[in-house]
DNA sequence: AGCGTTTCTGCAATCGTTTGCAATTTATCG
DNA sequence: CGATAAATTGCAAACGATTGCAGAAACGCT
């Protein structure tokens, strides 16, 4: 059907090494010949077939990425820069959607190695590993977001701890005391991460630590509600909530409509990560961004250099941590002073004016 | 590295041939040795390799799905759809991101048939009719959402006009006459169809149009400010506004709040696509969905279709139309009657009670 | 037993590349 | 100019599967 290796070798009356030579350019070939063969091959619109190269090679330019979904907006932006950055390097991606669940995720990765993937980044169950470390052998992999306790792979993760750190001594500064705090479940890292953030800075703070503040639950809006619903009806309830997760946010916005709290004005809320219409809501959420850009960047990055280093050679280094940063939007404000809020001073939240205020870690 | 046919060829002390008869289950070995074969090629942990299989066959179990971005919600539930569909029958999804780009659609293009994906579903931009029409002499094409017009590729679409008629009505039931419309551009076809469905349901209820309600922008949350601005700044405002794009309800959203404008009470709003937190703002936001889900499916099925039918056979049919319908929540209320709003009952809105709501075209 | 069928198996070619090795050409230098 | 080294080139064997063709085995039948 297509034009292949043969056609442009017969057509330059070369033979099919000295085509193929000349094209992959080895510099084994006459700078005369070379020249020759490119310009015939352009001519006949020849395109090497990346299968049959990929039989005799072992490589198939194909890169895969496995996250849980695609609903969860850091996973829509991470897909999209390892997505842009791979293309740039003559990869495809090749998009997983694992759903989180360990069967699933034990699947996908048996056909991806059957494809010959070229490289892998994954973000982990965390009930796999033993697998995981077998592909290792066969195939670079760096684990995104989440580690896998039971491999030793290189991993690219969140700043949690710091995030939640910045966050809480954010609310911190602006004179709040009892913060109330809406964070993950505490058998999976993140969630362990962000409330250890948390405590931090209250200690820090010299604030005596409140565990009827503190709810963890899944990473669902009715979580949100839920735990907002707690919060609110506590005795002395809190001045500020932190929700360490965007859609257990869903759920807490939808309380405070439904009791009719203004925010910031009776009650601060500091949200972690970014969804695009944060920026939009009114009043615009401030948040702690984990940096997905970032974490995305770092990982096509490491999976790079263990492509380039055959043998899968380890720099020592296991674990990259990626800083997260406050974004300062109008939802948090000052609560010694009575009045107007102190970090509600945008008008149009454009990205601009947001990008401004962010603080780098 | 792996385990190969020859090994298990090997092993059983058979050709690779028989091998190969034997599990490709071709129904040309005996019964016994087939047992036998697949046995031994289960004990080994044979896997086929697809790279090696695909170079003979021509086909690579690939399936390419070509979107403009991830942030659109449509897109990931049709990404996810798809991905879901593919891999139950022994496909991968290939996920590329084109970002409407006739450039980028167009190298992606030609990368994705030179890995010899065995089908594609794209999102065209318009811009590579050609390209798209002799592409499809090699590979089974179907698009989706958006038509390409310099082709008569098979083309799954969402019943725009219809989708924006029954909006139009459902606010017109509701007792409003002066209905705002916010549209797409009227370059791209969406745009057009919303904006004729509007009409023909004004027509149809003998309500004379007025053009001074309609806006036409980009598809993006600033359009949506301007565009609201000005209905609400019309000396004969609207009672209520239908926004034809989910991130021009973005901008139309802040809007109101700055200025205090009460949702449903003051001005009713009915969206057009669905996004998750929808269901969760307060008031929950009544939409026209565009039937992601069944879109995504319907061009799997065509594709597999085409997939099937060597040499591409086509039946006649061109275009599919998925249809649009109606999901009530608590943005529009009944404005002849004074009080409650009529369709703002639902106290807790949990995707049974709107889907109940909902009514099927 | 002999013969024709049918069923099963193996040989070998093939898909489009890459690559080790040997053969050929060209350049280098005394 | 001839010998030797260096630069090019071609032959042929891979990579791991599938498949047409022909030979072998098994079967039924007279």
């Amino acid at each position: 059907m297509s034009v292949t290796l043969k056609d442009v070798a017969q057509a330059a009356r070369v033979s099919v090494s000295t085509a193929s030579r000349a094209l992959t350019g080895t510099g084994l070939t006459s700078e005369r010949t070379q020249q020759r063969l490119m310009h015939i091959a352009r001519e006949l619109g020849y395109r090497p077939n990346p299968i049959a190269r990929g039989l005799k090679t072992g490589q198939s330019r194909l890169v895969a990425l496995l996250v849980h979904n695609l609903t969860n907006a850091s996973f829509q932006v991470m897909a999209e820069v390892v997505q842009a950055r791979l293309k740039a390097l003559g990869y495809q991606m090749l998009l997983c959607i694992g759903g989180d669940d360990p069967q699933q995720e034990s699947d996908t990765l048996t056909t991806l190695v059957d494809h010959r993937i070229d490289g892998l980044i994954v973000v982990p169950t965390g009930k796999n590993g033993a697998q995981l470390e077998t592909l290792s052998k066969d195939v670079p992999i760096v684990c995104l977001v989440r580690r896998d306790d039971a491999t030793d792979l290189e991993t690219v993760l969140a700043d949690d701890p710091q995030g939640a750190y910045l966050g809480t001594r954010h609310l911190i500064e602006l004179g709040h005391k009892r913060i109330g705090l809406i964070v993950g479940r505490q058998d999976t890292t993140s969630g362990r991460e962000r409330l250890s953030g948390y405590v931090r800075a209250l200690r820090e703070a010299g604030i005596a630590r409140d565990d009827t503040l503190v709810h963890a639950g899944h990473y669902v809006p009715e979580t949100g509600a839920t735990c907002c619903r707690k919060l609110l009806d506590h005795p002395r309830p809190p001045s500020a909530i932190f929700v360490a997760n965007h859609e257990a946010t869903l759920g807490v916005l939808r309380v405070t409509a439904e009791r009719n709290i203004a925010i910031p004005d009776d009650l601060s809320l500091l949200c972690y990560e970014d969804m695009p219409w944060f920026e939009w809501h009114r009043p615009a959420i401030s948040i702690v961004d984990n940096g997905a850009r970032d974490l995305a960047n770092l990982a096509v990055d490491r999976l790079l250099h263990r492509m380039d280093v055959k043998g899968n050679g380890s720099d020592g280094v296991r674990e990259y941590r990626v800083g997260a940063r406050l974004i300062q939007r109008d939802s948090c404000r000052q609560i010694d002073t009575p009045g107007p809020a102190k970090s509600a001073k945008s008008k149009s939240p454009s990205p601009k004016s947001s990008a401004a205020k962010s603080a780098k870690v």
